[in-house]
Formats: structure tokens, C-alpha cells, sequence
DNA sequence: TACCCTATACTTAGGCA
DNA sequence: GTGCCTAAGTATAGGGT
């Protein structure tokens, strides 16, 4: 016989259900960890068999999302409970929770994304910050790139000077006072 | 166009991200709750979006599997680590301090600091990174001079298409395709 | 945003080892 | 319990509105 439709409901058979269990957990499990990767998004599965057995999923930690979980709760309940403790606590809890929502909305600007609420002037700035930030990575790149150069050199005692097909002749020895002023707050540049 | 294959990683594209989180979302419930419903499992289910946002689902309620999962945990390792409960529990404070640690790092290492500790392939990826994101900005800004250029064009009814210093004949045409790159984010680029 | 549509990709019931 | 197979059922990417 081949696949036939299935009504939702319990499967009486002991066996077969504990063999739809394990197909379908497996298939759930999956499906959970293609939302985590695809959407960055963070969940908990927790699931208890009928034979009280337990099997669990997270895409950080379990522990993590229940803390967090926990955390939301008591921040929507938080003027249910008036308590000055509680209070503190969410105030505490607000003010990261936002510093986190900021941080975390800069790096997606600094990625290109959520650009729709900028000017004309708030661009040009992350157009500068994005253009330090890439002039210091590729400097430190390229000391990379020399040091592992020299590196070879002295174990190979050889003139070979080519790493990654890219020539380290043109790695600028004038450079070093820029790079300076990458490591400090690597937005100030100089022309 | 018709469906094609997916690779599970991270969406970049933030809107496509968001459809695809919504449809995934509502699967994934669907699913967990069949099995709860074929196999009597018992079923929580906490997903924080990426933007923060909580849903859940359970079979009986998250609040009652959630304590079921910790006793189990306690259960488990009564005997061999007493305290690992506790040295696993890190502190809402504590919890929410590394994230804004990391994310105040990447950021850091987005504008050029903090860079020490990368190696050739992360300094590359971070590389890659910067220029996305400046491809979006750049692309973005032009989209503005542009809209403010024909705003200008229309109130003066003259042909003084100079903004800021910087001539608009030179929003180069053939960017097309490397504006669908950012996401089709309100940056469609009408030739 | 949330829904609709279609063609395709993926999951899985049923059977067997 | 686990793994494999096949065909059928289901989810969903990409495109609309």
C-alpha cells in the first residue's frame, strides 16, 4: 500500500505512533533550526514523549531562552506587580534592552540594511564610518599578509615575496601614522 | 519566476527575512502541534524573532513544561553536580551585558578597532562585510540626491542640477543589478 | 504587514529489513 | 529503536495584491 492522508488526531497503534514520534520529531527539530538559520531567530523546544521522555532543541541554549522568556513575562506583567524590586528590575531590564535594539539596529545599518529612516547627512557619515572602518581592515590585512610573508621568507631563505597572488611590494610603508589613528576611534581620517 | 532550492543561512535581505520568518513560524507550529496532537507529547515552544519579538506555542502551557524541564534537569544531575543549576544560571544582568559586550565589539571592529585578535579569513569576511554595506549606503544616498534633485528640478522649473557640490549626470545607469543587491528595501533604482 | 497563487522542494505514511 | 524506499501529501519560495 502507499501513503494515505492522516486525520490530526491521537494515533491509537502504540508502535506506530511511537514511530511517527520519532519521524516527525526529527522533521520538527529541523524545520526549527532552518527558522533559527535563516531568520536569526532565537527558539527553545522542549518536548516531553507520551512515554514521559524528553528531547530538547535551541538554537542558543534552553536555559537561555527561558531565562529570556521569563524576562519578557515579567516585563509585560510589571504593572500588575508593583513591587519597587520588580520595578528596578525591568527598569534595569528596559534600559539594556534598549541598548541592545540600538546596537544591534547600527550593525545592520553598518550592513546596508534598515537604511530607510536616514538623511542625506546621517548617509554621508555612515558612508565615512563604513569607509574608515574598511580602510583600518585592510591595512590590517595587509600587515597580515607581510608578516606571514616574512615569516615565509625567513624559513624558506628564498626571494618569493607573493602571498595569495596579491604582490606585497605595493603594501604602502607610509602608512603606519593612519593605521595609528584606525586604532584609537577609527573614524578619524585623515584626507 | 518559480521556487527554487534554498540554502539554510541567514537571509540577508531584511524584508525577504521577514516573510520567510512569518511563513516558517506559522509551519513550525502547525507541526509541533500535530505531534503533540498524533503522539501525546507534550510540547513548549518559545521563538524570539530577530527583531526581539516573542511567540509561543505549547500543548498544555509553556509556564507547566517549562517547570516539568527543569525538574527533569534537576533529576538528572542531583547526583553528580549539585550546583550546576546554579553555576549554569547566569544573572538577567550578566545575560543581557555580554550581549550588549558583543555586540558593542563588532561594532567597534565594523569602524576599524579591536581588530587584534582576527585572523586573514575573519579580517577578510569583515572586509566583505564593510563593502556590502557601503554598496547599500552609496546606493541609497544616490537614491536621495536624486529625489531631492527632481524636487528641486520641479519647484524651480530651471535645468541647475547640481546638489551638494556633487554632479547627478554621474548616478551611474548601469547600476541596476547592484541595487537589487540591497534588498529591494524602498532602493529600487529607476534607471 | 498579511494574504493569495503556483510550481517545486521537502516531508512523511506505510512497508520492509 | 533505526534506516531505507517510494509515492503522495504538504510546506513554501517567489511572485503578486
Amino acid at each position: 500500500m502507499t501513503r494515505q492522508k492522516i486525520e490530526i488526531k491521537k494515533i491509537d497503534n502504540t508502535s506506530a505512533r511511537q514511530v511517527t514520534f520519532s519521524k516527525r520529531r526529527r522533521g520538527l527539530f529541523k524545520k526549527a533550526h532552518e527558522l533559527s538559520t535563516l531568520c536569526d531567530a532565537e527558539i527553545a523546544l522542549i518536548v516531553f514523549s507520551s512515554t514521559g521522555k524528553l528531547s530538547e532543541y535551541s538554537s542558543s541554549s534552553v536555559k537561555q531562552v527561558i531565562e529570556k522568556y521569563n524576562l519578557h513575562l515579567q516585563n509585560l506583567h510589571k504593572f500588575d506587580q508593583p513591587s519597587l524590586e520588580l520595578q528596578l528590575e525591568t527598569s534595569t531590564y528596559e534600559m539594556l534592552s534598549r541598548e541592545i535594539a540600538e546596537k544591534t539596529h547600527e550593525l545592520r545599518q553598518m550592513r546596508g540594511e534598515e537604511l530607510q529612516g536616514l538623511n542625506l547627512e546621517e548617509l554621508k557619515k555612515l558612508e565615512k564610518s563604513l569607509e574608515g572602518g574598511l580602510r583600518c581592515v585592510d591595512e590590517t590585512k595587509e600587515e597580515h599578509l607581510i608578516e606571514e610573508n616574512l615569516r615565509l621568507k625567513q624559513r624558506r631563505g628564498t626571494s618569493d615575496s607573493c602571498v595569495n597572488g596579491k604582490s606585497l611590494d605595493s603594501a604602502n610603508p607610509q602608512d603606519n601614522n593612519s593605521s595609528d589613528t584606525c586604532l584609537k576611534l577609527g573614524l578619524a581620517f585623515p584626507s
